[in-house]
DNA sequence: AAAAGCAGGATTGTATACAATTATCTGGGA
DNA sequence: TCCCAGATAATTGTATACAATCCTGCTTTT
């Protein structure tokens, strides 16, 4: 599959930054490296690396000498994000719409394809997945790595947010809907299509997840470790 | 001053990146741990810990098991950080000026009042670093970590730049002159004119950097490592 | 009894040792 | 001459050793 050859250190920051994301950990809750390295079979060495790169996102904090502390996506900053995202998201794909290449729309296409499959399947799981590398695609589609990096990290962020979205009756027909008028209008070299299509898209997304309350995503939270 | 009981690894990381934004190295030049290591007289350790935080930040790019390669800041990422900060800046200061704290202000009002103090004996020095500081408390007061987060990073990213920007005859003036609006704006809890005001701040400094001419900035990198 | 101080253990910080991988150089063969 | 092993060197990847710091609980002192 995709997870495979990568080096420990990468492996381990990729685990346990699913696990913050998917709320594993309290919030505040201690990331001791002794732990976490018997736990996956590792030395420290790997473990601080991704324990630092975790820092840098804001996932957990570092207090030297003292320890590593989750911080964790809080329910106000997925808020956030999506208002974030529904500034950038529609200009990148009104950036798509005027460079995206031939190979990229092709992609989309594929996926678009797929995704229409397994809703017919009702094929939740893959859904999510589908959902994921269409916009993944979108972003490189923008022709800005910068805002290709923001985009894809923050997309990541509100993976447990996009879950609970998609498991709503008739949402995820919906979502897969509006994916398509995303890609057409791409694919048609129309920005200021594109560019709309996307924000009611997000603007969908955000009403859905209001009805549902946020607090049901983020809050519950348990521990588990397992 | 700020630079003091830091961990190795993150003075480690704070000096690569200082380097790799100021343009010390060539694009695709490799970083080697031992050479880092002995340069700045500490272990491999907590150069590869640097190394790796500086992947995920993009400014550079590490190839398993071959070593790390300088990315840095491109004349075109330069661009795209402004256009992004075009989308999000301003809706930052919007969001300040609703919710920004009485300590902020008083921050931002001090910064203001050194930087007007400073313009006329033209200490160019200590107005950069101002005008750091002063946008810094910007991102700060609206709200947002995650907003606040990607912005630092943002300004942080275009250092260069900005240098060149304020040393344009008059230019510092006139940034001066708009940084005062903005806080003005704020304090007077006018969003929609705060919004305005970075916006054209914004999109000055664009047309100034211009006028200046962007390959001037990130072109002509030298090496030199001392 | 409360507070200060002092072991002892636990955890992090850094350096180093060893393993694995890759690059470089050399020599032999076609 | 060109190309391809094979050995050697260099570099990265991981684990471990040692040092420094911090927390804990007890003792001692006031």
């Amino acid at each position: 599959m995709s997870e495979a050859n990568y080096l420990l250190g990468q492996k381990v920051f990729q685990i346990i930054r699913e696990d913050i994301i998917a709320g594993k950990y309290q919030r505040k809750e201690e990331l001791r490296e002794i732990a976490i390295g018997d736990e996956l079979q590792v030395s420290r060495t790997p473990v601080r690396e991704a324990l630092r790169q975790l820092e840098l996102e804001g996932l957990v904090t570092i207090v030297p000498n003292r320890g590593a502390y989750v911080e964790g996506i809080s329910c106000q900053d997925m808020q956030d994000i999506f208002e974030i995202r529904l500034l950038m998201e529609g200009f990148c794909a009104g950036k798509a719409a005027e460079s995206a290449a031939a190979e990229q729309l092709e992609a989309l296409e594929e996926i678009m394809v797929l995704t229409e499959y397994h809703i017919k399947n009702e094929h939740t799981r893959q859904l999510i997945g589908l959902d994921s590398k269409f916009h993944e695609i979108l972003y490189e589609a923008g022709g800005s790595r910068i805002l290709e990096h923001a985009l894809k990290n923050y997309h990541y962020y509100l993976k447990r947010a996009r879950r609970f979205s998609l498991l709503v009756p008739g949402r995820a027909v919906e979502s897969i809907r509006e994916h398509r008028q995303i890609l057409e209008a791409i694919k048609a070299r129309d920005k200021k299509k594109a560019e709309d299509a996307v924000n009611q898209h997000l603007i969908h997304t955000i009403k859905n997840i209001d009805a549902y309350g946020w607090e049901n995503i983020t809050g519950g939270q348990k521990n588990g470790k397992n």
